[in-house]
DNA sequence: CAGGTGAACCTTAAATCAAGCTTAAAACAT
DNA sequence: ATGTTTTAAGCTTGATTTAAGGTTCACCTG
């Protein structure tokens, strides 16, 4: 999932950074109240985690304005020890669930996981599938045909960038920022190296399928040059 | 669309063109202040997205100029991360939207996207139709009654050109600018080739129709000796 | 008004250029 | 130490531009 980490004290978003992406999604941290406000208004995370006590602007602030402007992810708020006001107000401004510091990393996650999967059942579904490919987001396995694969952590979260929204075309910019978190750093060659394995991963894994409608295999995943990357239309068709 | 980006950091500038192209749309690049101001003067963009600190000249300087003298196409700024002050000034100075570094691209994207959109009715409507011809400017394909047909980028834009603005002659220094994003170093022959190609691949798509009042299957696109190309109107009017 | 002339334009193939692929090895992280 | 990610290099494929010769058209001239 993507998720947007609202959170002044830097030592404690980085760890919860780190726990989040380890869990395999791909998480923006964000320090300052207007920023992240701005933020949210032009990007649609799957769940923001938003602390209340912010430099420039609070946590309630910055909910309001977005569910005023329609921005309807859900967002769970954090609150310091004792806050219990602040619970109220909170779910009252829109929030989607609160805990309250501290808290177990366990129980974040357990609460972004609940999250995530009421927004949509495309979103965090733990299983995506799309004809004989099985998705399971929570132990990062790749399923075809029945048998198993293991993917590494950004070809899993690329493939199931491209399985969630099939049909759509994602550019290597898009591609980087959802995958690796940020558009910058990251170089052509490093994404074209993860399709290639990932096209790899896929090809023989179909080979050793018998059911399935699908020769050429290394085009499950086309390239639409100069514009980037899509799970193929036909296949989709074929085999849905 | 077409965007002028003003930006003197060259990566940045850089990946942001490539982010941008990929999206479809045709970007010029201007590192310099006073020449950015001038280019503006001269070509009306859809979208200019400006840097507020240049060489030169600033952009605050450079908007107002160009604001006195009734440019009108929306200008997205960017400034410095903590400099508010920008942000107010900026919009004084007649910026549409306003945006801090660092960014994520997606959100970069979206404002471009909604800039656009603001300013004309023609832009950003993804699908352009003339009788049977149907364009979708954000999958990068071309419908022909019902046949998918693919062109290659310099193609696709120039037909999208046409298309958009049909009854318009375009001369062949604005088919430059609008479809390689600047008018030097691009050659008559060049595009004169492009048309050649685009005229076949439309003619072929049309023989192929049933119900289309159209024989002279080469002259969809009309040649207008000393002035220009434009979409044949009797085309048209026949299918419409 | 026939014929000639030059400019603009067309067409095709070949040459150049750029995007994307693949593999192994280096770097990084755990 | 092991698994993952990134870089590097040479390669393949496809897109674009160039080049060269052919058309067409407007207009000039005898």
């Amino acid at each position: 999932m993507w998720i947007l980490l609202v959170e002044d004290e830097k030592q404690l978003a980085g760890n919860l950074k780190r726990g989040l992406e380890e869990e395999g999604h791909v998480v923006e941290i964000i320090h300052d109240g207007e920023e992240a406000e701005l933020q949210g208004m032009v990007s649609d995370y799957d769940v923001v985690v938003l602390d209340w006590r912010l430099p420039n602007r609070d946590g309630k602030q910055i909910l309001q304005h977005w569910r005023e402007e329609d921005r309807d992810f859900p967002v769970l708020m954090l609150t310091a020890l004792g806050d219990l006001d602040h619970k109220v107000s909170g779910l009252d401004a829109g929030a989607d669930d609160y805990m309250s510091k501290p808290f177990s990393f366990e129980e974040l996650l357990a609460r972004v996981r609940a999250l995530g999967r009421r927004k949509s059942e495309i979103n965090d579904t733990e299983k995506i599938s799309v004809g004989p490919i099985e998705l399971d987001s929570r132990k990062h396995k790749l399923n075809i045909c029945g048998i198993e694969r293991s993917l590494r952590p950004k070809e899993f979260t690329l493939l199931e960038l491209l399985l969630k929204e099939p049909e759509t075309v994602f550019s290597k910019t898009q591609i980087a920022e959802r995958v690796w978190g940020s558009a910058y750093h990251v170089s052509d060659n490093t994404i074209e190296a993860t399709i290639s394995t990932l096209r790899q991963k896929l090809g023989e894994s179909l080979e050793e399928c018998d059911n399935v409608a699908w020769d050429d295999s290394n085009s499950i995943i086309e390239t639409i040059r100069g514009a980037g990357y899509r799970l193929n239309s036909e296949f989709i068709n074929k085999n849905e």
